[in-house]
DNA sequence: TGCCGCCTTGTACTTCGGTACAGTTCTCCG
DNA sequence: CGGAGAACTGTACCGAAGTACAAGGCGGCA
């Protein structure tokens, strides 16, 4: 819209492009996979996804109008794990394929802007799993946990916040436990904590140091 | 904008209201504070931040203009910890103060069409966090922790989700350590994880079952 | 009254986590 | 070259965590 660029919209199922057609008249519209005449870069993708993997739909998608385009994933049955993966995959928006034509122009004005376009719901996810995050990871006088330790050190405090067991860390690291143990030791005296249990809370943000 | 329905500009200090006045002739400007000569519901609230922090100036904000007003963020120097602050606080959108008109007005319809706005730059935190968040807590079908425990192995699993040692535990509920341990024994049994550091996390929300 | 689940505690044991003390190798840097 | 720090490992030891087995007191419920 803006710019006077076309909007293209891909789906592997040619059943919606006249629909989208007729909602945005200067769109251009094609298949994934097909070829797109292009004499001019598109502003937008819009992708459809069918019933393959959202990764394997954008990775697709971007051959056919460039990796510069941004990418816009519409989604019959939209679902937050999905939009996850959507945006992991970079995409620059994520809604559902039906959405009212208003909406999917103020999507892209969001997405030309810049910005990224995700559902409230997701948003509301987000919000809640930083909610749960570091009350003081979020305050900024409050150092990262990371600070002062060594590359080895930030390894062995991710595998302990996870959940994992000396014997098993050393696998992971083809160490021996003993160094893992030298390693863990490290870190409560940097971090001072009093056990594994509380660096967990320190690395997860749910603790102060 | 829409619907006819006027912004209200909240800020701290004063000098920064003849600008966005200028830039939105239908908004009425405030300072955080005084009163708020409304006799229409505002469509949006922005407030920009002043040396307070970022909840208790949105909750003045709120007390002026209502709960039910969405309240956008502007920020002098935005960065994204404060951004997660805002959002955490119920905001719908957090931007540069000194962002374009149209980049505001855009942000405008954003969240008058039920939708945040946020930086890509946090938006790309928040995408890397969640990728590190356990698929399975966002997966509403996963019970919760408390279901099927006593009441009392429910204190003992918040108190060792907070790092608390079984000594300490015992102290805490005037029991026996003996005992604390026999709860803990019943959690990791009924939760089906290994020993106390796992079960923090399946209490912090940071592991599934 | 008798059964059951919860809360409680005891003794004894094994395993794991963590520390103390000691030492090697390697790389980077002045 | 010599020093410093990082990564690594060994032996030994202590205390915390967790399990196994056992059992008494209490309140609800058929």
């Amino acid at each position: 819209m803006a710019k006077g660029r076309p909007h293209v919209f891909l789906s592997a199922r040619g059943d919606l492009l006249p629909r989208w057609l007729e909602a945005f008249p200067a769109a251009i519209g094609a298949r994934i996979g097909d070829r797109v005449e292009a004499d001019v870069v598109p502003s937008a993708a819009w992708v459809r996804l069918a019933d393959e993997p959202v990764a394997a739909t954008l990775e697709k998608a971007r051959r056919q109008v460039g990796a510069a385009v941004p990418c816009i994933v519409l989604a019959d049955h939209p679902n937050d794990e999905e939009a996850l993966v959507a945006f992991a995959a970079a995409a620059r928006g994520y809604c559902n394929t039906h959405a009212a034509p208003e909406l999917l122009s103020r999507i892209a004005d969001v997405v030309a802007q810049g910005g990224l376009w995700i559902g409230e719901s997701l948003m509301q996810r987000l919000l809640r799993a930083t909610s749960h995050l570091p009350s003081p990871p979020l305050s900024p006088a409050n150092p990262p946990w990371e600070s002062g330790l060594t590359a080895r050190e930030r390894q062995v405090a991710l595998a302990v916040a996870a959940g994992a067991a000396n014997k098993e860390i050393a696998r992971q690291f083809d160490i021996t436990e003993r160094t893992v143990k030298a390693h863990v030791s490290a870190l409560l005296g940097k971090l001072g904590v009093r056990d594994r249990l509380q660096l967990a809370l320190v690395v997860n943000g749910q603790r102060s140091r």
